[in-house]
DNA sequence: TTATTGTATTATGTTTTTATAATATGTCAA
DNA sequence: TTGACATATTATAAAAACATAATACAATAA
């Protein structure tokens, strides 16, 4: 799991789903990733169990799966902000 | 810092310091890696300041650097076991 | 139904990591 | 000083991760 965390944009995309899910537009605006890549590092977070998602609409919303991940991102928080 | 955490063998050795320093060769013998590749697990970790290391003798050993290091492990290890 | 928008998939070239082997260095004991 | 042991370094082949582009699919609005 910490190989998934240790990506720059991958952790960036869990940090953006601690506070509840977000479309993938949103976390494409709010990353530095292409579309294709986000939609990639979403798919692989997925695939490994980390996130689930639903869709609305277009839209497709994604959150996170695993309460041990919510942890450790808490955890990472705490120790780094 | 992630990156570093990320590497299973890499994390183990860290695991086994958390309770204090350990010499090159009690990590090689409870750690999966040979003598080469714990070693260039040691350079790393050291080259990123997770660790330092002190030379007793013959032996080398070695302990964290980084006391958020050590916050990030105590938190994994709460959240995993 | 078609055009449009949001998301997913596939293919591929490039870069990083990783594993392994071979060799070197450094320290102690005899 | 020599031999033995502990650790480090270097080289390199193999595997994995990444980035990018191109294309496909799915849902809605017109």
């Amino acid at each position: 799991m910490l190989k998934l965390l240790s990506h720059p944009e991958r952790l960036r995309i869990l940090m953006e789903l601690i506070d509840g899910e977000k479309s993938v537009g949103e976390l494409i605006n709010c990353c530095d990733s292409s579309q294709s890549q986000t939609s990639q590092f979403l798919m692989r977070l997925k695939l490994e169990g980390l996130l689930e998602h639903r869709r609305d609409g277009r839209s497709v919303f994604y959150r996170i799966a695993d309460p041990r991940v919510e942890s450790v991102l808490h955890a990472l928080r705490r120790c780094f902000c």
